[in-house]
DNA sequence: GTGTGTGCAAAAGGTTTGCAAGAAA
DNA sequence: TTTCTTGCAAACCTTTTGCACACAC
């Protein structure tokens, strides 16, 4: 099966109509090595280089939190005037460098269980993100 | 001492000229039992509603920023598409009540130490924030 | 008097919205 | 044909900027 129909299976199966902006953003995102961290902008830059096709910004933005609802992206918790997302949805974390502005994922396994030891009542932990600042030694 | 004289030395200690604006602002932010948190736009309606001074958005703007640089304030990492400030400076770690859209201060001593075992050779940790999204447990 | 800080309005940057036209089912 | 999606431009919100005037020292 191509990856083409892949996403074309994958949009239908979430009740998303397999457009072609939403499987061109499909194959921009996810047909890739490794995880892929983005902000929309980032996101539009990569769609005028990569095709003659043009994708209109609303269409990006709503492509992009069309995803994120339905789980194929995750949104990234940083303060930096925009929004980060992440290809990478498993329960991970990540460095920001702060020199770079760009984000490391740290696998899951490499942050030692986290442990809160107060809780709220009546309300569940959705999740817990660790974010670690790091920057030039000097 | 007046908390009024004190802020004024606090001020002037830091570089900063003791303004009326500067002083009503820690009045505002630091004459408190508890953290606060807040944005730019929560503490310009508390300024609105709570003196007939009137003080300009871009004072508040520049006075916020400057008493976060002086480490008066800490900037807070959430995505709300506007930037937290927190009046306890000191290391420690948040809820984020997704009902409420609520912060809640947990103490360091709350986390049980956070262990990362990997490292970003050169660059050196600035910090390590984590938050804890909460919902209604229904 | 000198240098800093303030206020205003304009501009910038990211994001959302309303609506008509177009595409998928 | 009905419903969902796209594209465009305008609107919105937060934040930044430039500059003249005012204030602290």
């Amino acid at each position: 099966m191509s990856k083409s129909t892949e996403y074309i299976e994958k949009l239908r199966n979430s009740g998303l109509r397999p457009t072609r902006q939403r499987i061109k953003i499909c194959e921009l995102l996810f047909n890739r090595e490794n995880t892929f961290h983005f902000s929309i902008s980032d996101l539009t830059k990569i769609i005028e280089h990569t095709c003659n096709e043009k994708i209109s910004l609303a269409t990006v933005y709503n492509t992009v939190h069309a995803f994120n609802k339905k789980g194929y992206l995750k949104e990234i918790t940083i303060n930096e005037n925009q929004s980060y997302f992440d290809t990478n949805i498993t329960n991970h974390h990540h460095f920001f460098d702060e020199d770079k502005k760009e984000l490391i994922d740290i696998r899951h396994d490499d942050v030692e269980q986290i442990k809160i030891k107060k809780n709220m009542p009546g309300k569940k932990i959705k999740s817990v993100e660790v974010l670690v600042r790091v920057a030039s030694d000097n």
